[in-house]
Formats: C-alpha cells, sequence, structure tokens
DNA sequence: CTGAAAGCGCTTACAG
DNA sequence: CTGAAAGCGCTTACAG
C-alpha cells in the first residue's frame, strides 16, 4: 500500500505535527516563515507536508490571525439571459474584476464574488453575508441605500465604485466631468457645432448625473445649445439609445448637430437607428460615447468616445481597500483621470484616429 | 448621542447576546432557525442584531460548523493585456462563470475566485490555497498536472470543466464528440463537400483533441477526406485561425472545400485571410466554427456552428460539486449534450437560419 | 529554537 | 426553551 496511511477526518497541523515529529507551534512556523526554525525542523516540517499533501484551513487561519485574504466583490448583474445582446456589458464588469483581481493576487488575496441580479431580493442580506466572509467589501454603484453602506462600513471596510462617496464608505471614479468636458470642447470648439443632444442613461446613476451636468456647463460656458430631458432618455443600452433616435425622428423633431450618449452601447444603437432613416455619421449627424469598450474602434465609423482606465479603477478599489484593512486608513474618494479618444464619428478624418 | 455605545473590537455574537439579555447560544440558534426559541427570545435578538448592525463572521461560523459555504474557482486567464482584442474569450469563461455563480447562490454559497495568469508561476499552490478558503473546487481545463488533481481531491472534493475526467476528481464537459459528428453529417451528407480540413485549437487541449478525433472517424465514415496535422494547427485565436490560412496559400495549397475550425475564434480568423484573399465564404470555401459566442451570428455570413451549453456547464459543475460536498457522493463524469447551430457560413441559405 | 496553552467567534450536543 | 461548555484548526505571545 503505497498510499500513507491517513488519519480519519480531515488533514489538520496536528496529523503534521506528529508525522514530523515537532509541535504544532513548529509547523506553523515553518508554513508561515515565522521565527527562525532549525534547518532540520524546517525541513522535517516541509517534507511531511509534501508527504501528506497539506493546506491549511483557510476559516481557521482567518478566524486566529483576524484576516481571511479575501476581498468581496459585489456587482449588480442581468438575470437569467443566457447569451444577452449587449455582450458588452459584461466585459466591462469584467475588466474592471479583472483589475482587481491582478491587484488582489498581488498581496496574496482572493476575490470572493457576490453578484446580485437585477430583480433580487434582500440584496442588503446578501452583502452583508458576503461582507461577513470578506476582510474589505467593493460595492458596484448603487447597490443598497447609502445609510446600509455606511452602517456596513463600521463592520467591514468598504469601497464603491463609480458612485457618491458614501460617510463612513470609500469611494473610486473616473473624472466623469472632464471627460465630457473635453468632448463637448472638441465638438464645439473644434468642430463648431453648436448644437447638442444628450442622449441619457438611466436617470437614476451617479454617473449619468454627473455627465449630464458637465455637458450642460460646458456647452454653456461655449455658448452651445444642449437638448436634453425626457425625449432623450435612454437606459445605457443599444436599445434604448436607438428607441430614443426613433422616437425623436418619429416626432418630426429636427435632430442636434451632434449627439453626445452616455455611453458607448447607446451610441451604437443611435447609430443603428440614424443609419436606418438614412442619416449619416458623421455627415449629417455627428455621435459620440463613453467608456470606449472594445468594440468602440470597430464600429463604422470608429466611435470618438471617452476611455474610463476601468482596469485602474479596479486595482485602485483594491489599493485603497487593502491601504484601509493594513494600516486603518484609506482615501476616501479617488477620482481618476479619464481620455479623450477622438475617432471619426465626431467628424475628425480617419488620419487623426485615436487607437 | 444616537449611536449606541459600541464595544472596542468588531462586533461580535458576545455583544448581541449582553444586549438582548440572553445567552450567545440563543443568539445562534435565532440566528440560524435552529430549535424553537419563544418568540419574546426571537425578538429581542433580533432587535438587538438589527440595532447593532451585526453580521455573524464568515470563518468563525466554517471553522465551527465545518462549511464555509464557499467554492473556489480557478480558471486561466491572459495576464496584463487591458483590451485584448480576443474578447470573446473572456466572454466565455463569464458565461460559465455565471452558471456557476446562479447555481451556487441558489444554496447560499458564494464563489471565491482564484485566476491564474497563463505565465504565472506556483500555480499549484494559488490552487492549494483557493482550496483551503473554500468547500469545493472547479477547475477549468487542465491548470495543474493531474496527479496534482488527484492529490488535492483527497482534501477538498474537485470538478474539473471541459477537461478529461481524473482519478478522485469529478469532471463535466460538453459532448464535442458528438456535436463534431453532426457538424461533420451536414457538411458531408447534406452540402456533399467531401474535402475537408480541420482548423485546429491548441495542441495540448484535450477538447481540441476529442474534435480532432471526432471529424477524422464521421468523415472516414461517410467516405470524405479530412486534412489536419501540423500545417493546419491553430491556438484558438483569431490570429491562430488567419496565420494558418494565410501560410497554407502562400505555399500555393488547395484548399478544401470546407474548413471546420476548432473554435470560433479561429473561424473569425479564418473568414478574414481567406476574405483578404478574395475567396468568398461560403460559396469558394465553406467554413464552421465551435462554442457559438455571441458574435457568431452577426459575422459575414452569419456562422455555422456547435452550441455548447456554457451556463449549463456552470450550473451542472456546481451541482456535481455540492452533490459531493453535501452527500459526500457525486458524478465522476458528466457529459452535456449540444446543438448545431446552422446558419450561412456553411453554404445553408438565409432562410434556414438557427438562432 | 521550541513547546504548552490561550484565544480567535462561532455552533451544537448536553444538562437542566 | 435555554445556558454553560466543549470544540472547530489555526497563530502567537509566553516560558523555557
Amino acid at each position: 500500500m503505497p498510499e500513507p496511511k491517513r488519519p480519519k477526518g480531515p488533514l489538520t497541523i496536528y496529523d503534521v505535527a506528529s508525522r514530523a515529529g515537532v509541535s504544532i507551534a513548529s509547523v506553523s512556523r515553518v508554513l508561515n516563515g515565522q521565527g527562525s526554525p532549525r534547518a532540520a525542523t524546517r525541513d522535517r516540517v516541509l517534507q511531511a507536508v509534501r508527504e501528506l499533501g497539506f493546506v491549511p484551513d483557510g476559516a481557521a487561519r482567518a478566524l486566529s490571525n483576524g484576516l481571511k485574504e479575501v476581498v468581496g466583490v459585489v456587482f449588480r448583474r442581468g438575470d437569467e439571459t443566457p447569451f444577452p445582446d449587449e455582450d458588452e456589458s459584461f466585459l466591462f464588469i469584467d475588466v474592471i474584476y479583472r483589475g482587481i483581481d491582478l491587484a488582489a493576487r498581488r498581496q496574496g488575496f482572493d476575490v470572493l464574488m457576490g453578484s446580485v441580479g437585477f430583480n433580487d431580493g434582500n440584496v442588503e442580506a446578501r452583502v452583508a453575508a458576503v461582507g461577513g466572509k470578506a476582510d474589505g467589501l467593493i460595492l458596484h454603484d448603487r447597490m443598497i441605500p447609502a445609510t446600509s453602506i455606511t452602517r456596513l462600513a463600521s463592520l467591514v471596510p468598504v469601497v464603491t465604485l463609480a458612485g457618491t462617496p458614501v460617510p463612513g464608505a470609500m469611494n473610486v471614479r473616473c473624472d466623469n466631468d472632464e471627460g465630457m468636458r473635453q468632448l463637448v470642447r472638441h465638438l464645439v470648439l473644434d468642430h463648431g457645432y453648436n448644437e447638442l443632444g444628450y442622449l441619457s442613461g438611466r436617470i437614476d446613476s451617479p454617473d449619468n448625473h454627473a455627465r449630464a451636468k458637465a455637458i450642460e456647463a460646458e456647452a454653456k460656458a461655449h455658448g452651445a445649445q444642449v437638448a436634453i430631458g425626457h425625449d432623450w432618455q435612454g437606459d445605457y443600452s443599444a436599445a434604448g439609445g436607438a428607441r430614443v433616435i426613433s422616437g425623436l425622428l418619429e416626432s418630426g423633431r429636427k435632430l442636434p448637430r451632434a449627439i453626445v450618449c452616455a455611453n458607448d452601447q447607446t451610441a451604437l444603437g443611435a447609430m443603428h437607428a440614424l443609419g436606418r432613416r438614412g442619416l449619416r455619421v458623421p455627415q449629417d449627424v455627428a455621435v459620440t460615447g463613453f467608456d470606449d469598450v472594445p468594440v468602440a474602434r470597430h464600429l463604422h465609423p470608429p466611435l470618438t468616445t471617452v476611455r474610463q482606465p476601468m482596469q485602474e479603477l479596479g486595482a485602485m478599489a483594491f489599493a485603497v481597500l487593502y491601504s484601509k484593512i493594513s494600516t486603518g486608513r484609506g482615501d476616501s474618494d479617488v477620482v481618476l483621470p479619464v481620455q479623450l479618444i477622438v475617432r471619426e464619428s465626431c467628424g475628425c478624418a480617419a488620419a487623426e484616429n485615436g487607437r
């Protein structure tokens, strides 16, 4: 029987200790690089670990040293649709997630994902449960009320993503305001468009709110008009963008010279709808996006947009959280710079393409 | 001071108990719905919990009752590329992941993601660490050697995805063989093509191996030739697919009537390369994929392919794992049916389109 | 350098 | 129905 006789239950540090002929304290020290065990001790422990295939129990470690080495991340995601047509929204979250993941890995943390469907009940309970299993929490946008976030934050460090800072919690976001202002300046000053429309995102989104305010302020500063409001209300989806444009066109409304969309998805839908009516982009109407999702550069024409550093957003969220976890303090509102990506849908020539 | 006086350290069950004037045992029972506490007890506990904002510590619960309610999932993913051009590969993993997530959520489990970069060192240690923090492990394809999987599986239940069953571990996969056979029958019997080429995936992939064997066997059964081998070796990427086709064309080789690609990405690259040489799909050369990624139906022409039920794959992986965790036994090799999706790249007319 | 022992925050028989 | 106590598998002062 080549199989080493295994103790009954799951393997514990006691099994390793007895096999190596040392105390559990020594095993622990060797495994964690604490103290300076004698080489002989080290070797015997390591060998026993190898022979037994021992892996320390995470829960016990966590309980003992007060560190789980786990970040909780809760995103909201669509529910049952197996292959939704808005493929990209996924990708987007995925990129943020990757930023978190990469940064976490560097510190030996793993990521506990607690996703929540759009129409799930008791979201707060779910978030709390994830919080109980982690050293800190990264929350996407407005999943739970601000007061709940504050309460939760007294229990475990919390950073919100792309939201508005909430008392007690930390926040990391992109500079929507500056991005939108750069975009407006490009359209108004470089192209001379003086009539813009803002095809909005979901009305309850802080991002949307920030972008709407920025476009209005900057347009005003340069003497341009901006159509905005109920008739222009989309929902961040391509379908929503198309719906708004169709509605506008059907009601016989004259479109502004440039349509600034709340995000790339919306721009995609808008361009579709315009194309169906025989309107050319950018000759008849210029269209811009926001996000710079991967397909943006492959559209016809390639989409002028604002790139948000999503991966850095994720990495920064972890960094801030980690700082709070390990030192007890962390920045409460980090703003990441965005970048104007000029392609052709604004009316620029192919040569000037941003990549 | 509306703020209730908070104990020094983090909140524990003792704080709740003393505030409610009961023992910690009662608090635990109320929280977990064990026993039948008196209504009065229940209420006082619940109120104390609410007032304090108490959330039980996951590590302590796990250690105490031997259940972490966490599934570990380890995928391999690309490393630093911020916005890779092969966007879809992501999505794909994401869909599997969603299946796992949905199924896990239903049982109150959360998902611990421990991703691994393609050129990360000590993958085994990482996988083991994740294993130590979870009740069970879902592993993508061949991340670590079979023997390591077997060893790990003696410690914690393991299910591998889309791989070959490994002793001790469980496995869930799609029916590559049947999918490829259906595809070949369609090409040979329905379209009458008797010369096929198999543009392969990574050579070390079990999936690729299974698909290659299936196409050879089925082609032979129906008297068709299949070109395969070194000159036809891709790597699952669009770039790889394009490279193979270009190489073939440059060497003056005559292409077979239909090119069966190892996956959709490869087909995408192949179609690009064919287009660049002025070859028409499907009139000059038919092309097929495998996977049915979301963009497949939007290609020109829409791609005929085999749909793998990725979300179910994930859900099934969890189900099998959960069964093992809770009952001690689970199926060791589950095969999920695939579906032939006939679109136009095989030569079928638009009307016959699968969705 | 190393071992015996306490303690991390829960759950759950075991008495009452 | 409820409380006192043991125990889950580790880590880490504290002695030696």
